[in-house]
DNA sequence: GATAATTTGTACGTATGTATA
DNA sequence: TTATACATACGTACAAATTAT
């Protein structure tokens, strides 16, 4: 599996969908690192900044997560815990403002889910940590 | 306001959060041009680098949209219809893929909402389309 | 219809800052 | 301290799509 320069998809497009297979298939478990971008961008043969954009992408996509001074990993989803909904609930999804996600400490591509009960409370969970349960 | 390069925050999350509050100020209405990326650019005297990276992050939020061609805008969500949910179904919320954001035609920065009911079918929806009813 | 101008997208480069190991 | 790795920020150039002329 490589990548072609030529084709008419963009190159950085190439390598998430590279790397997201890897992902998808196992070969790169949750908790592994995706390879440091000065070593993508040699292996494939592309520049840094297309490494970056394909790596925006996958945590876009909430499957890898990356911080400063740390390689760059693949992000291990933790435990879906069971949320009862009362009856008449409303629901829907949205994703976080930045200031929002840094004060809930989420990781970027994680949906926000609103539970608005009909007492008019409000109740908002990161996406990737409940299943909601209708009565 | 204005923005100041020698400050701890990166000008790309300043320029993002100034065009943010201008957004939900109503100063910038769901519709209108953000302006060019090199008027911004000049505008703020920062590089285009900076100012595509604030509107990533708008983006992401699900605040603007842009493709090629055309001058970035605000995004202005369709109206949310009510989808009535079968009693025991369970919902959970994620980003979808590339692929399937450009499947479903959706825009950056929108969640996808996932109904399950127990008789096994699976609905899908993006999320800025529809407002889910609990029984 | 054809051209030119505008705008965003892609891709490369360099340099420096900051956090971690 | 040193080395590694990601983050920020600047620059350039060209491609591709849209709009105006």
């Amino acid at each position: 599996m490589s990548i072609d320069p030529r084709s008419h998809t963009p190159v950085y497009v190439q390598l998430a969908d590279l790397l997201r297979e890897k992902i998808e298939s196992g070969d790169l478990p949750p908790g592994a690192p995706i390879g440091s971008e000065s070593r993508l961008s040699q292996e494939y043969g592309i520049g840094r900044d297309a490494v970056r954009m394909s790596i925006a992408v996958l945590k876009s996509e909430g499957l890898v997560t990356s911080s400063r001074g740390q390689p760059t990993h693949v992000r291990s989803s933790p435990d879906q815990r069971p949320v009862e909904v009362s009856p008449g609930s409303t629901i829907v999804a949205r994703m976080p403002k930045s200031s929002e996600r840094r004060k809930m400490d989420m990781d970027e591509g994680i949906p926000i889910l609103e539970v608005r009960s009909p007492d008019g409370t409000v109740q908002t969970f990161p996406a990737d940590e409940v299943v909601l349960h209708c009565p």
